[in-house]
DNA sequence: TCCATTTGATACCTCCAGAGTATCAATTCG
DNA sequence: CGAATTGATACTCTGGAGGTATCAAATGGA
C-alpha cells in the first residue's frame, strides 16, 4: 500500500466505475482492476461490492475513503510546504531588535514581511545590541535589526538607514535654549551613555565626536537601556547624545537639540552569514525593495 | 514521491547516517542514496546538508520530517482503521429500541458492546415499534430492540428475553384486591392500549387472550405512547394490560395484578438480512453471549 | 428469445523503477 | 601517510506495474 494505490481507490469511490476510474488515473482498465484487487488483498477487507454492472462502497470502504482523503490531502500540504520553506515562504523567522536602532523601523519590516510572506512565523524579541551579537552567533536569532558594527564579518549585513545624534538636556538646562551645539558645549557636562560592552557602535561614535571636538567626555552615568537614560536627563541628572529617530515624544521636561557636525550611524539588518533559515533569504531579498 | 519514499527519508532524518538507515529499511546503501537523491530531486528541495563524514538536516528539512510523521501515521491508522470498521470494531452503529421491550435490556446491550467495541459509536434512537420496523426497513437504522414480529421475514432476528403481559388498575379499583385476573374478568372493563398499527404484537396477544377467554375487548382509549397508557389508568380512565418488565414504579395510585395465564411476547434484536454494517454482525455475536 | 452492448475479470507480455554488487572519492584519525 | 569510514557512481538484474487481447456475466431492446 501507498499513497498511489490510495489515489486508485479514491478514483474508484468517487466514479464507481472502473473504466471511468481508470481513464481518470491515465490508465487501462484490466491493470487498475488487478491494483483495486491487489488493495483489497493487501488491507484484508473487501471495500467495493461489485458485480459486472454495479459497484458500490461497503461500510470499510466509505471510511477508508474518508481516511484516503485527508491522508493524500496531507501527503500533498506536505510536500507543498518543504517547497515553501525552502522558498523561506513558510517557517519561522527569529527576528531580534534594539530600541537604538528599532524606531519607525521594526514596524515596517514586520508589516513587508507579513505581507510577502504570511506563512512565516514571526517572532520578535527587544535586545541590547550586545545581546544580539551573542544570540545571532550562538544561532538563538536568525536575524535583527540593530546598530551598524564593523567588527561583525560573521554577519551578513544590510544598511537600512542612516541616522544620527542629537543632543538631550533637561528643559532648564542652559543648553535648551542653543540653536545648534557643538562638541566643546559638551566639555563641562554630565554625560550619560550605555557602556561600551552594551551599544560599542554608539559610544564609540560619541568618543570620536568629543575627541574631534578636542574634549575628553565625562560620563557621569552608564545605564544600559536607552529608556533609562531619557529618564535620568528627565531628572537633570545630565545630558546625553541619542539617536535622532528617538528624539520625538520626549515629554516636557525634556528639550532635544541638534548638534554641529552631527555624528552618523548605521541601522541595519543582519544575520549570520550561511545562516540555515530560509526566511532570512527571503527577508533580505525582500528589504532590497524597501527605501527608508 | 510516496509513502515508501517517506520512510527512507524519516529513516535517514533519524540516523542521520545512510548506512544505518539503509539497514533500518533492509537494503543496502547504494539504492538508499540514490533514492534520497531521488526524493530531493522530485521535492526540488535540498533536505540534508552531507558530505562524506556527516549528515545533518535543513530547515526544510526538519519541517519536512515533522510532517512526514504525521502523514505516516494517519496513513498507517487509515489502513488499520479500514479493517477494524470491517471487523465492526469501529464505526457507527445506529440502534433504535421501544419502550415496549427495552427496560433493562437496552443498558445492558449498550454496555456489552461499549465494553467489547469501545470506537463504536452508539446512536441510540427511542422510537414505537411501528416506527422502528420502518426505519429498519429504510436503513435509518442499522438494528433495534423490539417486540417479536412474525410478520417480518426481511429481518435477522434473535431472542433476547421473554416476557408476559400484566393487568395494571387505579388503586381504588376492585381488581386491585384480586390475586389473579382472568381473560372474563376484562369483559365489561374499558381497556386502554396501543392501536394495532402502532403495537401490533401486544395488541395482538391481548386480542388473543381476550378470544381464548371468550370475551370481546372493548377498547376505551387508544394512545400510543406506554408512557400515557400508564398514566390514564391513574387517571382511573380503565385498565391495561402492559409488560410486566414495566410493572415496577408505576407510583402509589396503580395496582398491577398478574394475569391467569398470561399471554407471552418475545423481545428480540433485529436488524436488516443483508445489512451492510459489519458492526452489526459483531452486536449479534456478542449479543450470543449474553442471557438475560 | 436472442443478440448487441456494457463492464469487470483473466491471461499473457513488456518494460522500467528500484534493489543488489563492485568500486570510487573524500575525509578523518592514529 | 596509510587504514578506515562514509557517501556517490556505474553497471546489472528482477519484480511489479501497466498494456493488449479476450472472456464472462448482466442488461436491454427488437
Amino acid at each position: 500500500m501507498d499513497t498511489r494505490h490510495m489515489r486508485y481507490f479514491v478514483a474508484l469511490a468517487e466514479t464507481l466505475h472502473f473504466g471511468q476510474a481508470a481513464a481518470r488515473m491515465n490508465m487501462s482498465q484490466p491493470p487498475f482492476s488487478r491494483q483495486i484487487a491487489a488493495i483489497e488483498k493487501a488491507l484484508g477487507v473487501r471495500l467495493f461490492e461489485r458485480n459486472s454492472r454495479n459497484v458500490v462502497l461497503t461500510t470499510a470502504g466509505k471510511h477508508f475513503l474518508n481516511d484516503c482523503r485527508s491522508v493524500l490531502a496531507g501527503f500533498e500540504a506536505a510536500c507543498r510546504d518543504v517547497q515553501l520553506v525552502a522558498n523561506g515562504a513558510k517557517g519561522e523567522l527569529r527576528l531580534g531588535f534594539t530600541m537604538y536602532a528599532a524606531q519607525g523601523i521594526v514596524p515596517k519590516l514586520v508589516r513587508l514581511l507579513s505581507d510577502a510572506a504570511p506563512d512565516v512565523r514571526l517572532v520578535l524579541e527587544e535586545r541590547l545590541p550586545s545581546d544580539i551579537d551573542e544570540l545571532l552567533l550562538e544561532a538563538r536569532l536568525d536575524a535583527a535589526v540593530t546598530l551598524g558594527n564593523p567588527t561583525a564579518p560573521h554577519l551578513r549585513t544590510r544598511l537600512l538607514a542612516r541616522d544620527r545624534l542629537r543632543l538631550i538636556v533637561h528643559a532648564d538646562h542652559p543648553l535648551a535654549s542653543a540653536e545648534k551645539v557643538g562638541a566643546q558645549a559638551l566639555a563641562s557636562e554630565r554625560l550619560i551613555a550605555a557602556p561600551a560592552s552594551v551599544v560599542p557602535t554608539l559610544r564609540s561614535a560619541i568618543g570620536a565626536y568629543c575627541a574631534a571636538g578636542g574634549i575628553v567626555p565625562h560620563f557621569a552615568l552608564e545605564p544600559r537601556l536607552q529608556h533609562t537614560i531619557i529618564r535620568l536627563v528627565g531628572e537633570g541628572l545630565g545630558v546625553a547624545l541619542i539617536p535622532q529617530s528617538l528624539c520625538s515624544d520626549l515629554g516636557e521636561t525634556i528639550v532635544s537639540r541638534p548638534l554641529i557636525d552631527p555624528p552618523e550611524f548605521d541601522v541595519v539588518l543582519c544575520a549570520p552569514t550561511g545562516s540555515k533559515n530560509p526566511a532570512v533569504g527571503r527577508l533580505f531579498e525582500l528589504v532590497k525593495q524597501l527605501s527608508f
